[in-house]
DNA sequence: TTGGAAAGTCAACAACACTGACATAAAATC
DNA sequence: GATTTTATGTCAGTGTTGTTGACTTTCCAA
């Protein structure tokens, strides 16, 4: 059911349910060998992954709103706040009022948070650029088309575009 | 620092640290549409991710121990407990003392897990599918050489043996 | 027989998500 | 100008999932 004994073109063996449950698995593992290394290091200032992603895509995208945040990282809004007020008052993002809407509050790093992105997004990049010259430029052409491809639609738009429209 | 602005061979254009950051931002929303078909089913059931990587690996490995078990999902015994526990009571799996090992518990899918598993499983095969269906096979295989690199070694030992040794 | 491994349990706690309700300010619209 | 909508923040309560620490039971093996 599902399977198929003999692959052939209508159904190559790439796309049989063993190899499909062997991709879910390696996502799996992958990821959590991706968040491993910040997630060590976000312990020591007793911060987590949701305050990671948040410095993560200010840092990305400065100046970006709240509520843009809110939907690109796709939590409430009283989940982002409560990681907000605490990077807030531990001085890593500062939040000016928008000039032109002065309903909206722009999130910048401050030297402080930058640095904190940096040893985080190092670790990161350390093990991604360990992987990805391990197994060269085609097979990580391949893992990100992929990757794209699993996206959700309305998601894929938020990371195919690196700029975002808000800055005053 | 860190970047390099006329890439060359040394420093190939797809190790670049705008390139690296583009893969972590992709491992990120793409892990988010790899798990949201699982999520909207598991709120049915009132259960969690958690339930089904328990119920994803017991499938995978029929008869494994509660420690094996542990090892794989790397973590602690009581938050396994915990969803073995609820597993157990509404009879998704089962749970049989070892013949050999008397102190080990072995554990299975019930008829009703087994279920639960393939619905699960198969809401995520198909977004996995439509994936390697459009980007084809050669991307696909770069897809796996990534993720295998971006592993903890340790696990990838768990990842490659499709069989594990404990049956009795 | 004793030591230690495997499994289970209980309690307390923290991170991070959720819902619902409410408040404020400002923009947009009627 | 009055009303509605939007953006943000906050409070309270709840649930899942993870942690540590302490303790017990079972049982294999030295």
């Amino acid at each position: 059911m599902g399977q198929h004994p003999t692959p052939d073109d209508d159904f190559p063996s790439y796309l049989t349910d063993q190899q499909l449950r062997k991709g879910i698995e390696a996502m799996f593992f992958a990821y959590r060998g991706f968040t491993a290394d910040p997630d060590r290091i976000l312990t020591k200032y007793t911060y987590g992954r949701a305050h990671h992603r948040a410095v993560h895509f200010i840092n990305r995208n400065s100046g970006t709103t709240v509520n843009n945040l809110l939907h690109v990282l796709g939590v409430t809004k009283q989940s982002l706040n409560r990681v907000l007020r605490t990077l807030l008052r531990d001085q890593l993002i500062e939040s000016r009022i928008g000039l032109r809407d002065k309903r909206e509050r722009h999130l910048f790093l401050t030297k402080a948070g930058a640095e904190l992105e940096r040893e985080l997004s190092q670790a990161q990049r350390q093990r991604i650029r360990n992987a990805y010259q391990h197994v060269g430029p085609e097979a990580v052409a391949g893992f990100h088309k992929v990757l794209e491809a699993v996206m959700d639609p309305e998601l894929r738009c938020h990371f195919t575009s690196l700029k975002d429209d808000d800055n005053e």
